[in-house]
RNA sequence: GCAUCCGUAGCUCAGAUGGUAGAGCAGCUGACUCUUAAUCAGCGGGUCUAGGGUUCGAAUCCCUACGGAUGUACCA
């Protein structure tokens, strides 16, 4: 008789039972005097002054022997066993405890005292319920071996953890601990540009023009003004349009948005730090990159060590500074500074490599860099200088314009970071962004569009200006070692079921 | 997108070669005034992801769909 429903019916009479007895399941209010890492911290002044405390959370495991039982309760800040014994509570608040189950939500008051068996505990003088739950919460169970905690029947089942994700946190503590770690992430690099004097600012999530990175955008429409709106795939132009204004040091960290392939790093919405700096240029971005970044190692870790996976990765200061032309250089022996395409195409078909779509300079280097170098660069490294063609956003090189001054930075093999000097010329800008439309017209669905909205911005005066984008998603996978976006985004998007 | 693997009770899992589904935990009933993976006795619980096929017979073999994982491609 007991399929899950059944079980829900079983809980629903339970409600039943505790309303007749003239008791509110789901009571407005409720009190606590102390949180539950109190009781740890004040063990001995509270076992010895007997002072009465409140205390509520929720019942994460429950052992009933007659007359009197153990329930263990979790809030925020810890655990502590309830020991409710018949003869202290009183008829009416064991039979409430008679009908908590796990799961439930309940308020106990009474004294700290160690029970025989050792275990610290609040010996309760009274126990309310405050919140009945109807479903079956799945049973964890934790077994103490050598000082290690040994779990049995976890809630594994990757799927269900991310449709639930209330379970997977309520029920698998690392969880939590990375979400945590991740918020202190996040107020760690506000602290830190806050420091630096950065303004942080928040600009349009809905955008007639989408633009500031290659990608697909969603589409969405606004009745009122009768126009499709874009998600933005970046923050860039705006926060460029702020630099114009006169805002010299600017950040936003929030979503964007591109409507292209999911997988292990990759989610349809993702946070993203972008930070503008007037008067920088890449080269003062590769500095506050490794201010910020081995600031959070020390932070987190104090250390400028974090291990993630196999690797020990060293976030101690100074990073290597490669240049994409030397590298390629060092894996295949072959010197692209020329951007000669046939030479590379020459080597595409002697090393059997796959010939990309588009075979100009620009697209065949990043592809020797991805294919022989990318996955290499487990240590932090800058990899300075990308093909021009493949950056319409960054200044050229003075002393080769076939490349620009644009860097994006690699750990563990992953791009985590780009940056660049930001192009302020704005009849170079207008060609780049023409180039861009054209690339879209002839059908490369992630180009940009024309923005003429911005290069009017652009037109009345951009310093020289440095400017660096960072996934918070991304780092956070570094600092949790983790290599599935969707372990650091609380709800990651997925199919829906049938 | 392609390839491989996976989907059995609320949770974690077992179910060789096809023979008609099982365990632990959780739940229910009872016992128990110091337990902590409590214990003991008993009881129940399943559209084996869905649909089709092969077969006397399918959780098992085949096909399709759905969902997930991994790899790969794409993502400057």
């Amino acid at each position: 008789m007991q399929n899950e429903s059944q079980i829900i019916n079983l809980k629903r009479d339970k409600l039943k039972k505790i309303r007749k007895l003239g008791i509110d399941p789901y009571p407005n209010n409720s009190e606590r005097t102390h949180k539950i890492s109190y009781l740890h911290k004040h063990k001995d002044q509270l076992l010895e002054d007997k002072e009465s405390v409140t205390i509520t959370g929720r019942i994460i495991a429950i052992r009933r022997h007659g007359k009197l039982g153990f329930a263990n309760i979790e809030d925020m800040s810890g655990k502590i066993q309830l020991y409710v014994r018949y003869d202290k509570v009183g008829a009416d608040d064991y039979e409430i405890y008679k009908l908590c189950d796990l799961g439930d939500f309940v308020q106990a008051e009474g004294i700290a005292v160690v029970t025989e068996r050792g275990e610290y505990s609040l010996l309760c003088h009274s126990v309310k319920i405050l919140t009945k739950t109807l479903r079956p919460i799945p049973t964890v169970k934790e077994k103490m071996v050598d000082g290690k905690a040994v779990r049995y029947d976890e809630f594994a089942d990757i799927e269900l953890r991310y449709r639930r994700r209330y379970l997977d946190i309520l029920l698998n503590p690392e969880i939590k601990s990375t979400f945590i770690k991740r918020a202190n992430i996040i107020t760690f690099i506000r602290n830190f540009l806050n420091k630096k004097e950065f303004i942080e600012v928040e600009t349009p999530t809905l955008q007639p023009i989408y633009g500031g990175a290659y990608a697909r955008p969603f589409i969405t429409h606004h009745n009122t003004l009768d126009i499709d709106l874009y998600l933005r795939i970046a923050t860039e132009l705006y926060l460029k349009r702020l630099i114009v204004g006169g805002f010299e040091k600017v950040y936003e960290i929030g979503k964007d948005f591109r409507n292209e392939g999911m997988d292990r790093s990759h989610n349809p919405e993702f946070t993203m730090l972008e930070l503008y700096e007037a008067y920088g240029d890449y080269n003062t971005m590769m500095d506050i990159t490794e201010a910020m970044i081995n600031g959070l190692a020390i932070e987190l870790n104090n250390s400028d060590d974090i291990r993630f996976g196999k690797h020990t990765i060293s976030f101690k200061r100074p990073w290597a500074r490669r240049s994409m032309i030397e590298l390629i250089k060092e894996k295949t022996g072959l010197d692209v500074s020329d951007c000669d395409s046939h030479k590379m195409l020459a080597f595409f078909k002697e090393n059997d490599l796959e010939i990309p779509s588009e075979t100009t300079p620009g697209v065949l280097i990043i592809e020797l860099f991805e294919h022989y170098v990318e996955k290499e660069l487990i240590q932090p490294t800058f990899v300075t200088d990308f093909p021009k063609e493949v950056s319409p956003l960054a200044k050229s090189r003075h002393d080769n314009p076939m490349f620009v001054e644009r860097f994006e930075l690699f750990i563990a093999g992953q791009e985590t970071g780009n940056a660049f000097s930001e192009l302020n010329d704005p009849i170079d800008q207008k060609e780049r962004l023409l180039a861009q439309a054209k690339m879209r017209e002839g059908g490369d669905v992630e180009a940009s569009p024309m923005d003429e909205d911005f290069l009017l911005a652009i037109e009345y005066g951009m310093p020289p200006t440095g400017g660096l984008g960072i996934g918070i998603d991304r780092l956070t996978m570094l600092f949790t070692d983790n290599t599935s976006i969707k372990e650091v985004i609380l709800f990651p998007q997925m199919k829906p079921e049938k």
